[in-house]
DNA sequence: GTTGTATACTTAACAGTGTAAAGTTAAAAT
DNA sequence: ATTTTAACTTTACACTGTTAAGTATACAAC
């Protein structure tokens, strides 16, 4: 009696191309240029049946930014930490949460500022896939303070410096990109390495 | 013959009860959902008067945010520079610029956020008022490295981490006011703080 | 004082939006 | 063979930004 779990399969099959169109429009279009109706017609579906496999726009968007933050803890996973130098790690993962957001700018802005909009309130709950981004950060930070290389005891206020320098810098340079920002590689670097020597004084 | 003169004043007059009406309702309501209709009624004219005094709703927005940046200016402006110590007025204009952000926090986001996914591009132009403000940045900065206090040469990427730093953390405390920060005013004084000694070493 | 004209505003309309409700069709269960 | 269920579509509503055409009032010229 396979019959319900082809359907199963099936129905998760279209959830994922509504999910997939629905990104690269918002991606190319931008989320409010994009309408049901665009996505419908991209997947050769009547608009209304989004509304069967997503509460609605907002619900969308949600589970689009959801993917991305999964792609981010992914790209941050796999610099394998290098316990012995864990003030490099962070440095790199600092980096690569820069260039991650430079890389899809507005799969960033999607999942950072405008889901935050819609979604007020939820955002970062129990179990979600953002918590588990910014406990990645806090067991980095968690490593150098351990290690002493960082003078502070209070891993949360730590963390949350660091991810606000990231979320800086990242937003500034994709929201005005016509401003003449010093070498873009020289700043990002210069932002990293300053918070963490911050951090350490 | 001051017909003219008056005609042109309350001309001037409409045009800011316009942008006044516009402003609320886009710091109450949040901008996409403020329609043109909303402000004309608000006004007590036809929607479409509003296009004689405004090309359309994105430069409606221009307007406000350019009201909003003038307005940052005036509060930066007013913390009247210490010139003999210059570290301090860079740490008290950072934390008027957080503390202006959290206070107008839909204007903030109107201007940085919000303005740039519309008028892309343009936003900080020659002679605007965004310059200005990044002038102010600039020049205290420049004191600061004037007076060997921070051991910096290059002026522009020294600001620009010090406006990075305080974008970041602004648009984290607006956009997710359910994370568990640790208490707000040691969060803000503690990313001023660490860029700051971050800059000196 | 009548006429012409520019100014300020409104009405009507278009093409598009998100989404709820009702309708349709085909497959599965009885 | 009939009923039920699931997947999808059609229709419809109230709303959106914006354009074009229409109106009325204040001014200028004669």
């Amino acid at each position: 009696m396979g019959v319900k779990e082809r359907r199963a399969r099936e129905k998760e099959q279209l959830r994922q191309q509504i999910l997939l169109a629905a990104r690269e429009l918002f991606v190319n279009e931008g989320y409010e240029n994009v309408s049901m109706r665009k996505i419908a017609e991209k997947i050769e579906y009547s608009p209304t049946t989004i509304y069967l496999y997503f509460k609605d726009k907002a619900d969308l968007l949600d589970s689009v930014c959801k993917e991305t933050l999964l792609n981010l803890l992914n790209t941050l996973e796999q610099l394998k930490r290098d316990t012995s130098d864990p003030i490099e790690t962070l440095r790199k993962s600092g980096r690569a949460y820069v260039e991650f957001g430079l890389k899809h700018p507005q799969d960033y802005k999607l999942t950072f500022v405008i889901r935050p909009q819609f979604q007020k309130g939820l955002g970062l709950n129990e179990g979600s896939v953002g918590e588990k981004v910014f406990d990645y950060l806090r067991a980095m930070v968690s490593d150098c303070i351990q290690q002493k290389i960082l003078r502070q005891t209070d891993v949360e206020t730590t963390g949350q410096v660091m991810w606000s320098a990231v979320h800086g810098i990242t937003l500034l340079l994709i929201d005005f990109p016509d401003f003449p920002w010093t070498e873009k590689d020289i700043l990002i670097d210069k932002v990293i390495h300053t918070t963490i020597e911050g951090l350490k004084a």
